[in-house]
DNA sequence: GCCACTTTTGAGAACGCTCTCAACGCCGTG
DNA sequence: CACGGCGTTGAGAGCGTTCTCAAAAGTGGC
């Protein structure tokens, strides 16, 4: 009669029901306290309860409730600094609420994507936290949405879809720190994005169609807000100081030696995440750059060793944790069954400025 | 007669079944790819899933067959450099695997490990990778084990649980890099190790026993580790020596600063993991002391700023991902049904010496 | 000691799937 | 034409819960 018990072991309700003298549904009220139980009863309950070691199977309970209290989380790569933080953020106050989280990376593969959201959705998930890949289709977020289950976006926006995002604005803290060194004296100046090839050609094509298809993804709207504070001080951008060929820190260190063997290198970096920062740091060391006497840098996020590392690194900060914490309350309150129609959240950048950034040294 | 479907949207087998004109079974064995079914059927069956979004309950089929294809993470802080790689080495492992990985974090509070293990097993999770917290009882590990769900550890070692373990020998390498310091001269060597003041009385206790109950514990073992060292070359160890006092970067900011002021203060110090050389590093800069000129810094784990910040830090590195890859194979082995007796992986450990170490000043 | 009323209890359906078992139709063979 | 064998199909039980509904057991007033 007990089958999968012998060998799991597992105590089941029954087990316990039939521990205590009563029927199943008594046992039931009296380890889920609703209904009404005699006190007497109650008590032998949740003694039985607790000599066989009882504990509810939460499966089962799903399958009756409809809810599983469990939420996915989708994200590039957990390694990375931003996500690490916001996903923390998420962790703690889905615990505090009473969910669980079930992870899953996607390398910003769009196939990874796919399979960790239709398997996420299998496991039947009350509400996913995604941060979609820069490009292709989105039918399977679409289609989660649709069949009820809600999603809120991380740092991405995504044009179409019914979906809350939680972010900064991209555009503006770009602009801001483009302003920055343009103020030092600054023209040429280079962003290292950690973005794909071809977001570059996009980028640099002369209508504007590109760079607002692009303003949906992170590094599309981080190099919108360098263009607009170029084209704002009369600055045209010259294509050959856009890197943009991948993820890894080796990626970015040989991105910033193409770009300092460049006839007329930048005199000023724009990195776009932390790993691109310590990718152009690499590379100044292996060339015996001196920063910022030679060069100036500025990067996105305040990494832990961001203070540490010589020079000091001048940073836009986005407030990380936060930004998890706010993503995960927007999600429980969809899956509480709050309605109205999608919010954009955008919480403040600070910039902090070190000695990574000073004037160039020939304008 | 669909009513969780009209609110969620979800379509179930006997919808399917019935859009195909089928039975339950025949269209579970079409989708399921089992028994036998003929080829025209089977078309009209996957049509039917394709044109109502069919996705199967996950929950529902692991009710029958026992298993949830998911395994549970519980470990410190995913922010920590160590548990971060290890576990994308987890989470690559059981993605390839087919498993899904749920995750909780516990800050070393037992209370907060004891929830996440109740919680995870309620979940019925297939396994559980672990990184107990250093202290108090192991009770809630020993019931999921019973219970017949198996743990693997992380880093640690419990001992009297029916576990496997992986990890680095962290004596070993704490005496080896020790000796290293030794070598150079240094006599005057402390230790930060991110731990509990509890750990550090345990440690002075002048009989071995404190040495050997720690020895299960990360920082215990690589305190033993030190002591083997310092011992092997007649040296008497110094309790003022030892800081150990939470483990946030502030923590061991302080704990350096009073290592400093003492009056004879130590020439080299060994930092237990990155975090604590981050400290160590942040306490040289506020008081401009140079390395390694005036101290020598030696530290655990080789994050990714190690190379970039100034000096260069010398480091004992432990192959952080590959451990979380040998954990998730040893429980998915245990998982899929392996019977022998606990093993305890032991994978090796990098000396990589940069430039944060050199000989004492005076010595 | 009887009736209306509340509290306590149990039987059993439902959740969505898997899987056993028996039945069905179809074939060739004796 | 009866028979065994095979591929294909459907009915229905079962997984461990929750929850509805009705029956049983108490409770108090008269």
């Amino acid at each position: 009669m007990r089958r999968l018990d012998e060998v799991r072991g597992m105590a089941t309700l029954p087990d316990v029901a039939q521990h205590a003298g009563v029927s199943t549904a008594t046992a039931a009220r009296a380890l889920g306290g609703y209904g009404s139980v005699r006190e007497s009863t109650r008590q032998r309950v949740l003694d039985a309860a607790e000599v066989l070691g009882y504990r509810p199977n939460v499966l089962a309970r799903s399958m009756i409730t409809g809810s599983t209290q469990t939420i996915g989380v989708v994200i590039s790569d957990i390694e990375n600094p931003f996500f690490r933080r916001s996903l923390r953020g998420i962790t703690d106050t889905a615990r505090s609420r009473g969910f669980e989280v079930l992870l899953a990376n996607t390398d910003e593969e769009l196939e990874k994507e796919r399979s960790a959201v239709s398997l996420l959705a299998a496991r039947r998930v009350d509400g996913m936290v995604v941060c979609p890949a820069d490009a292709g289709d989105r039918k399977h977020l679409r289609e989660v949405i649709a069949s009820g289950t809600p999603i809120v976006l991380l740092d991405r926006r995504v044009s179409g879809l019914a979906a809350d995002t939680v972010g900064i604005d991209n555009r503006k803290a770009a602009r801001l720190a483009t302003e920055r060194l343009l103020s030092l004296g600054h023209e040429r100046i280079a962003i290292v994005t950690g973005g794909t090839p071809e977001i570059r050609e996009r980028l640099v094509r002369p209508d504007m169609r590109g760079v607002e298809r692009l303003s949906a993804t992170t590094v599309g709207s981080r190099a919108a807000g360098y263009r607009d504070a170029l084209t704002a001080a009369g600055i045209t951008m010259r294509p050959e100081y856009f890197s943009a060929n991948g993820f890894r820190r080796e990626d970015a260190v040989s991105e910033v030696h193409l770009l300092m063997d460049l006839p007329q290198p930048p005199t000023a970096i724009l990195a776009f995440d932390s790993i691109q920062s310590l990718g152009a740091l690499q590379c100044f060391r292996e060339r015996s750059i001196r920063c910022p006497e030679h060069v100036s840098l500025l990067g996105f996020d305040d990494a832990e060793w961001a203070d540490l590392v010589s020079p000091p690194l001048t940073v836009v900060t986005q407030p990380m944790y936060e930004i998890g914490v706010a993503a995960c309350e927007r999600l429980l309150d969809r899956i509480g069954g709050e309605q109205r129609s999608p919010v954009h959240d955008r919480l403040p950048t600070v910039f902090v400025e070190r000695s990574s950034i000073g004037p160039p040294t020939h304008g």
